[in-house]
DNA sequence: ATCGTTGCAAACGTTTTGCATAAGG
DNA sequence: CCTTATGCAAAACGTTTGCAACGAT
């Protein structure tokens, strides 16, 4: 959501373009290589940015065009896309945003309150206390989720900022 | 949720009560209180747990008891704890969770996706990494959520554990 | 030919709303 | 009295489902 502006990480490095990837996946699990599928897998990762299902819909062509992909296909895809470890996704705001996982570092987010932008970080140290932590409670991590709330910088000294998003 | 083996920390030293708090919150706002109020902020804060909206109605008096509280009320009424700084909340698998925030000091979670067990643990020194990168970045902090995911130490110790709660 | 996939419509679970009535200050 | 709060019913919201037709392997 309000990705517009937001300033990627660098890329990690990797062998497969993701629609390979979702191929060896598909391939994996005896699903299927369909227009639908390969369609949302090239407009999702033909740019950077994180979005729910609403927004990726509303960037889709309508009904009645031969690439038009229904409400329910979408959901079963991302769903299948975030199986395959090509997106990552949580929840904000009561929706589900999805961002890059494959060929994208782990990364957490600032939340600005008052624009609504989500900001990447980057935080080795972050990771390292994360396992610590995990190792004296015995729990067994397999990721984790942080988002720091607040306000950005442009915000802050931007005033009587409106804000981009208003929903919730 | 599944709060009911939760190994709560060490209260903070708070000089009210939350019901003291509340009426605070209430008077400075022009709010009311109502026996439905007061009712859940006594329930709310007779244990210690994390719950939902759902939980907590399904303890509550049913429909014809002079104590009934419908299902509307305790949404608004969380709402008005969480504003009036008595819970603090956020989402998880697509609900609102609740947790104390009065008398109790920030922590984090593990989360279990075996046995969906929330268990608390506290840092300082992931404040001060947060506060660190934050300063970095200008970003002003508010607050922030971090869930850990993955097998807690039963689970991983105990073979066959069958999970606590299935939904979602 | 099989069996996963699609689109539709309808359902779902959670949370919110409009409104008339009740009740706190 | 004035205004907030309540309960009800119904809506809203994001998401999921059943199903018949479709299409990939």
């Amino acid at each position: 959501m309000n990705s517009s502006d937001q300033d990627p990480l660098e890329p990690v490095q990797v062998s497969q373009t993701p629609l390979e990837r979702f191929e060896e996946y598909l391939l994996s699990r005896g699903l299927r290589k369909t227009k639908q599928k390969v369609f949302l897998v090239e407009r999702v990762f033909s740019h950077h940015e994180h979005f729910d299902a609403d927004q990726l819909m509303e960037q889709l062509p309508s009904k009645g065009d031969e690439n038009y992909v229904s409400r329910p296909t979408v959901y079963r895809t991302l769903k299948e896309f975030v199986d395959a470890g090509l997106l990552r996704s949580f929840e904000l705001n009561g929706r589900s945003v999805f961002e890059h996982d494959y060929g994208y570092p782990e990364h957490d987010h600032f939340y600005c309150l008052k624009c609504g932008e989500l900001t990447e970080f980057q935080s080795e140290e972050l990771t390292r206390i994360r396992d610590e932590i995990a190792r004296e409670h015995k729990f067994r991590v397999r990721s984790h989720r942080l988002i720091v709330q607040g306000i950005c910088h442009e915000c802050s000294s931007r005033r009587n900022s409106r804000r981009r998003q208003d929903r919730v």
